[in-house]
DNA sequence: TCATAATCGAGACGGTACGTCGCGTCTTGTG
DNA sequence: CACAAGACGCGACGTACCGTCTCGATTATGA
């Protein structure tokens, strides 16, 4: 069994079976989506699926990633960086609010639990441009002085999505604007210049 | 079909089971582990398994439970809340470095992402022990003015256990105690009164 | 994957299948017949199929046998083995003659030159009962001086049969009732007292 | 699609490929036998064997046709009919006890069951020479009067080969050299003149 | 002589059946 | 009755071949 060719690949396939893993996702939901399928109404054989993907989280994965892909991942730079984040955590608590949204993100994360690879896949593929694109704007706030300069900067970023995942995973309370709003107020002021001790060893380490 | 009876119930059965339950969970990990291989190990039949639980999950749960929910839950108060939030950040990435309990963790994060009802039930018997005993120690040091009196507690301890789990489940960086120590002093930063905006328009809010 | 038990096997299930079996095979020839159909048809499942038999074949072999061996298997004894031969020839070409029946031995005949385990079985359950009926009459025709005693009977059986499978499978002539007692003419010829060499040989011999 | 110009076929690919499945059929057997392997084996592309042929069947046929069908097709004709015979059924004998042979006729068989088509090929291509060689024998011998004249030659040939083919297919008893005497002495015994009814019969109504 | 049209190797494709696996239910004794 | 054991209906799995198709690369003329 060698490697297949990519060069050789259909393209209307993929896309007829990214496509209709897409159809299939909101119209059924995550659990009772089958790799069988997905073939059948993508007109394709389920061979072409697996020759390509390593099994339903791979497509799933990669139908999410293509249409995240398209929406471009930079974040807007007003000058004011907590509108600037409220803007982005507003628009994450309202994705989780997408039923057919949430529940694939669920089983793609228990699918990253399981498989490691995919794990790297998801996280590099789906999540990075994401954070990166915040990772880019706290760094133009560093410039700009709205961030302490020692702050790492990943760390950061944690700080901010980290809550909101936790919130989501656990159920421990509603995902609502008025939340993201206080998450950011509160990211906010552990990431302001001039505030205490942490800061001033920050700084004192950075020198 | 009646209702069976649970004064009938044989423990000695229940507890094979469970049994089986970590050591297939600790050998073959949460993706292999199937129903009629429990009752296998466990000399049961698969019956006895649908009798008194709902499943996988629920068998799962259970075993979990069984051994998880013994530790004791309250955190010290040495006076020095940045001291004492070291530690339990401390305690919990040497947990995700341990691999039987990392994988413990990792199967009843699938628990709460399969099942809602699940869910509730990890979240209130397992984990609300050890994120209330966190929040009974901010609450103390609210008190003793180390945390802003406007900062809501359930928000404040997310904001220090959800960087945690982020990073774990997106494996985006190294779990290390630098790295607790470093998330510790962003918290407190996050919590202290006296810096900047947030805090003003909290404690105007709060007076 | 331990043996199955036969004694819990479910009577029903085996009908159902051996059933459905048959009716697939007049329905759509052996070329067409799936597992898949035949679980379908029989309301079972496919693995109540591979549990009990090796595939396919196994099942059409036993649902042959179901209804061969139900028709009881032996020759009438008129007194005259000329005419009762005829009748059992012109049975077989009558047999032959419908297709439904020679494609599946057609088939089945096919599987046999594969599998050396199911043509132990072909020969021993479905086809050894009329061999030996045959056979039987024969010892009885021995009796009674219609057959040199010097000749070995499955020999003669299988001059019996042999020309007409040959002509079958090779299709170089019609199975005709003509045909048939034409054969039948020349094994009598064959098989009697007094008439040259080789039954001097075998009585020679014999003594 | 124009029918493909046998001008311009590639006679390397094609004797590749019939090479290749002789090879096979001799390694595998012919159940493990597939087009794709065929093509993969003689370096050709399936689509090679599907312009020229009309798949599996065609090509073993042809494969087995360009090795057997080359053989010297004429009986010796000693004087002796029953020695002669016995040459003929005791190469047939040491042909079956050949394992390679035996696989041959074996593919060759299953063939002729799959597609009447081909059967009508095999029967006229590759058996009707040895059969036909057999009938001029015999024939020879009706002139010599060995043989009656009333039998019919054509099924006279099949009550020689026929019992052997019947023993070889069904595995009823061994083939061997004594076999095939004691099956030629019968069979003379069915064909002489002079002994009983049947042979009366013939020969008035031939007269 | 060289375009040009076919065959060629390679292998991806849509499709069908395969034989296996696990689920949750049902059946059959045993204690 | 609960229980151990495991057969059952069901349905998805991932694989194997089928016969067709697409793609350059390679002939082998006939314009």
């Amino acid at each position: 069994m060698p490697a297949p060719d990519p060069a050789r690949r259909n393209e209307r396939s993929r896309r007829a079976i990214l496509d209709a893993t897409r159809a299939l996702l909101a119209e059924t939901g995550y659990a009772d989506l089958t790799v069988g399928a997905i073939a059948a109404r993508a007109g394709a054989g389920k061979q072409t699926i697996y020759r390509w993907w390593g099994g339903k989280s791979a497509v799933v994965l990669d139908a999410l990633v293509d249409t995240v892909a398209a929406e471009g991942m930079t974040l807007p730079d007003s000058g004011d960086l907590r509108a600037d984040l409220r803007l982005v955590l507003r628009a994450t608590v309202a994705e989780f609010a997408d039923p057919v949204l949430s529940a694939t993100t669920r089983a793609l994360t228990i699918e990253t639990l399981i498989d490691d690879e995919l794990a790297v896949q998801v996280r590099d593929r789906l999540l990075r441009p994401q954070l990166d694109a915040v990772k880019d704007r706290l760094r133009a706030g560093q410039r700009a002085g709205d961030v302490r300069t020692g702050v790492d900067l990943d760390q950061a970023v944690e700080l901010i999505f980290g809550p909101l995942y936790h919130r989501w995973l656990l159920r421990t309370g509603p995902l609502t604007e008025e939340y993201a709003d206080g998450l950011v107020d509160l990211v906010m002021t552990a990431l302001r210049r001039g505030n205490g001790r942490a800061a001033d060893d920050d700084e004192r380490r950075g020198s």
